[in-house]
DNA sequence: ATAGAAATTAGAATTATTCTTGCCAGGTCA
DNA sequence: TGACCTGGCAAGAATAATTCTAATTTCTAT
């Protein structure tokens, strides 16, 4: 009998890793993970579910959300949120905000002119520790 | 028969102004408004829900949301979202983001530092319309 | 190989929010 | 004054994203 892997798609990938960040990888999360890295355009859970069956079609949609939360407890992508639609994700580790163009729906990274740290310019107590920053904008980029 | 307003709770209070930035005002889109002046900790519409039975015990919570939403709409207060939690309700209408206090679950403002133009911090392409700034923070503030 | 632990699945449940419908109050206009 | 008209309100149904449950499968370590 031929080894293979656990599930009945094609093959996973030339590599997958025994783990991310402490996290063990499965067929299914390394489905997630590559297929974030690979489109960055801030999907949602159902966008992920619905791109994903090409090479997962028995994935099911709980399966996607508990392998997204997996990946965001361990740091490996962060969960973006606009109001409160529903939530995207993102694969840029680097510390960043949001900026959503109202003209074309996209969604980019913004990052810090170069030697800015936020907190720096706010003003918070001496000694507050801070363990998140969400900045999220939204907008009309220029016409070009 | 006495005049009195088209609620059977207690008076109004003292002035009801007819409109607030163009928002004509009734009794409980007043009394949501007040409620939110007088207790800044940025209640969930649940809550506003629940604080304001004592003035008007025949509210309903659509009408809450519908209250809130008017309110935001006319830019009379800010809705504030941490991740996916329930939205909270803000007067405060500087320019400001909010802290998450773990230990204490308490909400506070957060300001920029004097002189900080968050704009210019940002590295956006220049021509870029900014119609909206949300920023999120959580951590812990210094026990003292 | 096998026991125990962890992941996956399908579908039910939850929850914040929005929608629908009918009613009522207040203002308008004849 | 009185018939209308508009908008707001109340109650409950509906929606949608997400989470939970229970059963099965896969993995890991012995």
């Amino acid at each position: 009998m031929v080894t293979r892997s656990s599930d009945h798609g094609p093959d996973a990938s030339p590599e997958m890793p025994a783990e991310i960040s402490g996290l063990r990888m499965t067929r299914q999360r390394w489905e997630v993970y590559r297929l974030l890295m690979d489109q960055r355009d801030h999907p949602t859970a159902n966008e992920v579910f619905m791109r994903i069956k090409d090479r997962l079609p028995n994935i099911s949609l709980a399966t996607v959300y508990n392998c997204l939360e997996a990946l965001v407890q361990h740091g490996v992508i962060r969960q973006v949120n606009f109001d409160r639609e529903s939530s995207r994700f993102c694969p840029n580790l680097e510390e960043h905000g949001h900026f959503h163009d109202k003209r074309s729906g996209a969604i980019h990274d913004v990052t810090f002119k170069a030697g800015v740290n936020l907190a720096d310019v706010l003003d918070l107590p001496p000694g507050t520790l801070i363990t998140d920053i969400e900045i999220t904008l939204r907008g009309e980029l220029p016409v070009s």
